[in-house]
DNA sequence: GCCAGTATCGCGAGTCGTTCGCAATTTATA
DNA sequence: TATAAATTGCGAACGACTCGCGATACTGGC
């Protein structure tokens, strides 16, 4: 059951738009949906390709800029998790979380924790670094690989 | 004052590549001297330049070799640090540090903690994740750039 | 030190992810 | 609904990187 298409997407994605002048077109209506149904992050090409399920005229150009466009309003987040070097995106969340890395199945789970808080907060007061974002990609063995081939 | 090319670079390069039935070759002896020297993380097409400096005929699919095998030797540590889409290299180290790229001035600073240890602890005894390698990238505004434009 | 055998190199072409320029289209506003 | 500008689709271009192949240079055995 999921998600509703159109509906709470929209509530995020048009007011911010218009904030900022730029129009609600039916492209970047369907990369945002595209990027909000998935539980996972994807790739440009990922992201086309369920675009295209729905409208396969959408230009690969155009989720291109969208998917800029998004990062530019903090709507989305590119980053580079070192598999290949495609970039992958995922809706903007508060970045609490770290990504796992599976270098056997490939697959990449998310981890919710306190410890990035942590981390923020002794980045200000130990280097007075300002930390902006956070991005904190562990690569190793899931659990189910690690005991497969120990 | 630096670094003695070729001194103690390659008692760490030469037996790392014959224990493993690799040749040390002019190429890749010149783009270890390449980071070893740099005090910071380079694209391929920078360890490419200074090599070149000392020797314009080594081919740039040769850097790229090289690097990549100092890779898989774990001599090397490539990264992606989201500024553009190519791939930053430095010599392999213990991963008990950061990056924090700075938005404003473009700095990459390393920052040596027990974080990244702690961390690993804790991914092991809660998510049975075995960590490999961890790899934190902050964005930010260094304590330079931070009062600079509050 | 020289030779043989093979790892490695240089080169140029090819791939992949991404961006660009521009005419045609679509959108928000008057 | 008309207008003006933002945005699109398209195809070509780009930058980072990889590959195939014949030429070169390294290492181990004589």
């Amino acid at each position: 059951m999921a998600y509703h298409a159109g509906v709470d997407a929209e509530a995020t994605l048009e007011p911010a738009l218009q904030k900022r002048g730029h129009r609600l077109t039916r492209p970047r209506r369907l990369v945002w949906d595209a990027l909000r149904s998935a539980d996972r992050h994807l790739t440009a090409e990922q992201v086309a390709a369920r675009v295209h399920e729905v409208d396969p005229d959408v230009n690969l150009a155009s989720v291109y800029r969208s998917l800029a466009l998004f990062a530019e309003l903090d709507l989305a987040r590119e980053s580079h998790l070192g598999v290949d070097n495609a970039s992958r995106w995922e809706p903007a969340h508060p970045d609490d979380h770290f990504h796992l890395v599976c270098r056997s199945c490939g697959e990449v789970q998310h981890h919710a924790g306190d410890l990035v808080e942590q981390l923020r907060v002794q980045l200000r007061t130990r280097q007075g670094f300002d930390a902006d974002a956070i991005d904190l990609v562990v690569s190793g063995h899931c659990d189910r690989c690690a005991e497969a081939q120990p």
